[in-house]
DNA sequence: ATAATAAAAGATAAAAATATCTTTTATTAT
DNA sequence: ATAATAAAAGATATTTTTATCTTTTATTAT
């Protein structure tokens, strides 16, 4: 598997394109995300339910309804998205799984990984959610396949 | 989860365990490595069985066989492992999972995802699974828990 | 040769992640 | 009010990962 789990990677897909529909002044329900994206439909929606909770997105049930997200919404990190998710463990856990791996009891990887997932967490959270919503608009950027 | 599998945390830390007590000299069973790395000790079986036919590490049956390496081997970077257990996803594979993400098909996280992936790539690279010998067995790094 | 040791190999089990299906609830339009 | 729509919630199924257990094979010491 890749950084993110497959769940996460289904999530910030779909918080990409909710937000450049959001942009266009659109909501969009599950089966149009889930062919944009590239998910399955059913699964995304869990994924969904899990991102509304949290308030990384907002939901209207019914006719007309769907998926779109708030202006501040738009401006939140991705790292809020993969939180939700995939939890915090990218951000602060050992890679090597050792749950006493710290500064004063450190694994023998402990500085370099930390670099690494530094500069992660630094994109992740230096990284809004719409900001690319003008070049997913403009085909510069895909979210299918 | 973290940035690897379970199976490859394992995996880094046995043969950085099997890297020291070879400098010392010593081969090394699978319980006593299980112990050492916190694993549990079957499944560590079937990995160090993976890392040995992928010729990470040697093995030895029978009375005072065990686990041990050789002076290239100590040598290997720490990808090489990572590579046996957890493929190369992690070194070529897009963030957001999709397949035919590529410098002229782009997602929209590619580059900012490139720049860490590549660190991660580098740093595992550049990294040979004999490195932390002394201080491994000086006790200034651990591998349990 | 025989017994003891330890990894290899094979089979099975449990847990977690991924995926699907059905029912319920909220909203809108008629 | 009623029917239609779409997400929420709940239940179930499948797949993958993690873990364990048993049998076989190789090696060593007696």
């Amino acid at each position: 598997m890749g950084m993110f789990s497959k769940s996460c990677e289904y999530a910030l897909r779909a918080v990409f394109y909710i937000a450049s529909n959001t942009l266009k002044g659109e909501r969009v329900g599950i089966k149009q995300i889930a062919e944009n994206i590239n998910s399955p439909e059913a699964f995304l929606g869990k994924i969904l339910q899990q991102l509304t909770r949290a308030g990384i997105v907002q939901s209207m049930k019914g006719p007309n309804g769907g998926f779109f997200m708030l202006p501040e919404q738009l401006k939140r990190p991705l790292a809020d998205v993969v939180a939700v998710v995939d939890g915090n463990q990218i951000f602060v856990g050992c890679g090597l799984g050792l749950t006493y791996c710290s500064e004063t009891n450190p694994c023998p990887l402990h500085n370099e990984f930390k670099k690494v997932r530094n500069e992660l967490s630094y994109m992740l959270h230096n990284t809004q959610i719409g900001e690319f919503n003008e070049q997913l608009l403009t085909g510069k950027s895909t979210l299918n396949k």
